[in-house]
RNA sequence: CGCGGGGUGGAGCAGUCCGGUAGCUCGUCAGGCUCAUAACCUGAAGGUCAGAGGUUCAAAUCCUCUCCCCGCACCCA
């Protein structure tokens, strides 16, 4: 049996994410960890809160809370959503918890020991009031060039040019306001990347089955020449640099950076399975202890490619321990907002909380994974979306269900009729639904979610195809039998239709078992064929009508949702 | 000239590697069906494939140049 470990890119602790975080990895990984599992295969899914840095302090101050309360709020808000979107994960871990500080620790030291990791003095923005080194955006101040007087110390957002803080006139803190800011020298960590330059170029040739957008972006980085990295912060909450307990001196009021530590949670959050579960995490992780034959899935937005096809490799090859490396690595684009970006800030777009407070988990499920970003950025409109759910979900599928269930119970009864036998018109279905399963289940090894899912939803058609013309309806009039055995071989459709799609709409293939009162587990398995899918139910079977299987949205309420999340 | 992705009927996308009648979904129009959530099925109209030049018997596809959109690159995550 195959073992795959799956992780999705790891969520920042800030507030419920959107639903472009959620397409941008949770989401897919999710719908390939269910196919998996569906397949027969051992799949453990992980995923965590990303918790450390700049941002998570700031926020619990705006919120008027400790950093380690507001992260422990936040995670459970976080945790909550993403059960409710149905996210599978085996663990759901937090990169803030013992295992992964253990572990980056020890990451750091044995890093050091080969000779990946130096002290170097830095000058980075001293804020005296609020005592703390700023990171260059939260310095601002007036543009040298444009006069701008709220340009960010990384860039002006009135003319656009990169800049350093140090360029800045009149600069002040962006958390505080205050002018009394300064440089000041800093010792940090840094990671000898360029030492490790040929060492991830030649494994980076043998990840051939990364698709083309996460090899281009991985392949500039390593053409531009990797750059050696601070790998530590003057801030408080995160992994101190320590070892086994003791600080590292000079380091006592420094932590490791955020992003040389939340990698290593994929690790740490096992381990937090592992603990929980009684289970053994080195079997995953560890090519020592069995992890040889475990096959290892990323997803993540493009944003996070480089951190996981250089950053992180140099973590793990430069350790020169035998740790699990990545082997598929699927990186999505941006979903936009109307065409422009998500922002909390100025109240655009979706968040996840909200999305579930006007429609319930699987329409978005739907949505977002057949307009996946795959290729390009997509953009995601409420009109689009109403589209997608109408005519997809309640058109073609809800109502095909609802079709067959009703004239069933009308004209045969709730069961499944047991007369006639299977003809022309269902060998013809038979092959088409054996060419497409066999697309559809490539499509989805190959985490190709749009290609997939035009396949299902052709799948689908097929059933809508069937009925109109085995057309029972009219047969029962002279030919009792043959509409009888029309009838079995839809509500067989059915269940069939519920085991392919529930990788991407969970709750309603499980509604789709229940009317037949089926255990989802066994009968979600994947179908090999759709023969033997199609004489599942051979006659006598007693079911139960459904309610109507998918809400359509209306017009008024994509008027009322336009201006409740600020569309254009 | 920093790098990458993208520009295909009204909208959203596939096709581009390996040239050979331009395909899918929505929308529009017409027809069919009446079991069903006014749903389903069939058919039609609609594109000089961003622009210019080149290679070729043949270019959305290969080459050169130009324009436009998005992202990345610094900082943050």
């Amino acid at each position: 049996m195959a073992r795959i470990l799956i992780t999705s890119a790891l969520p920042y602790i800030n507030g419920v994410k959107h639903l472009g975080n959620l397409v941008g990895s949770m989401l897919p990984s999710d719908v390939y960890a269910r196919f998996q599992r569906q397949r027969g295969a051992e799949v453990l899914f992980i995923c965590a809160t990303d918790e450390h840095g700049t941002p998570a302090e700031l926020a619990a101050r705006e919120a008027g809370q400790s950093v380690r309360d507001y992260c422990r709020e936040q995670y459970e808000v976080q945790k909550k959503a993403g059960a409710a979107f149905g996210l599978s994960f085996d663990h759901f871990g937090r990169s803030s918890n013992a295992p992964n500080h253990r572990l980056t620790q020890h990451f750091a030291h044995v890093l050091e020991k080969n000779g990946l990791i130096e002290e170097r003095v830095d000058k980075q923005v001293y804020s005296v009031d609020d005592q703390r080194f700023l990171p260059d955006r939260y310095v601002e101040g007036t543009c040298p060039h444009c006069g701008h007087e709220k340009a960010r110390g990384d860039q002006c957002d009135n003319c656009g040019r990169l800049l350093d803080p140090t360029d800045l006139k009149n600069p002040y803190s962006a958390i505080s306001g205050s002018h009394k800011v300064e440089l000041r020298e800093t010792k940090h960590l840094y990671l000898l990347q360029a030492k490790m330059q040929d060492r991830i170029a030649d494994w980076l040739e043998t990840k051939s089955e990364f698709p083309p957008l996460t090899l281009s972006i991985a392949r500039k980085w390593l053409k531009e020449g990797l750059r050696d990295r601070s790998i530590t912060r003057d801030l408080k909450w995160g992994v101190p640099v320590a070892y086994e307990g003791e600080a590292r001196p000079g380091f006592e009021n420094k932590v490791f950076y955020v992003w040389f530590d939340a990698p290593i949670e994929y690790i740490g959050a096992t381990q937090e399975w592992a603990i929980e579960n009684d289970q053994d995490w080195e079997r995953w992780w560890r090519t020592d202890k069995g992890a040889d034959d475990v096959k290892y899935v990323q997803v993540m937005g493009k944003d996070n490619v480089a951190f996981h096809t250089v950053s992180f490799p140099v973590t793990i090859l430069g350790s020169e321990e035998p740790w699990k490396t990545v082997d598929t690595l699927k990186s999505l684009n941006w979903l936009t907002w109307y065409g422009g970006k998500f922002s909390t800030s100025e109240n655009r777009g979706i968040f996840m909380d909200q999305a579930l407070e006007i429609a319930p988990p699987d329409v978005w499920r739907w949505a977002l994974m057949a307009n996946a970003p795959e290729s390009d950025d997509a953009s995601f409109t409420l009109e689009h979306f109403a589209s997608l759910v109408n005519k997809d979900l309640a058109d073609v599928l809800g109502n095909f269900v609802n079709r067959v269930a009703r004239f069933c119970a009308a004209r045969f009864g709730e069961a499944v009729p047991e007369e006639g036998a299977y003809g022309e018109a269902e060998a013809a279905l038979e092959a088409e639904l054996d060419a497409r399963i066999k697309a559809y289940t490539a499509h989805l090894k190959a985490m190709e979610f749009r290609k997939a899912f035009a396949e299902l939803r052709a799948i689908w058609v097929a059933g809508n195809e069937y009925l109109q013309i085995a057309a029972p309806w009219t047969a029962i009039k002279e030919d009792r039998e043959r509409a009888a055995a029309s009838v079995r071989c839809a509500l067989n459709l059915i269940v069939l239709f519920a085991a392919l799609s529930r990788p991407v709409i969970p709750h309603t293939a499980d509604k789709m078992f229940q009317i037949f009162d089926l255990d989802p587990e066994e009968a979600a398995r994947w179908p090999e064929s759709a023969g033997a899918a199609l004489s599942r139910f051979k006659g006598g079977e007693a079911f139960s009508p459904p309610e109507v299987l998918i809400q359509k949205i209306e017009d008024e309420q994509i008027a009322e949702w336009r201006e409740r999340f600020g569309a254009e």
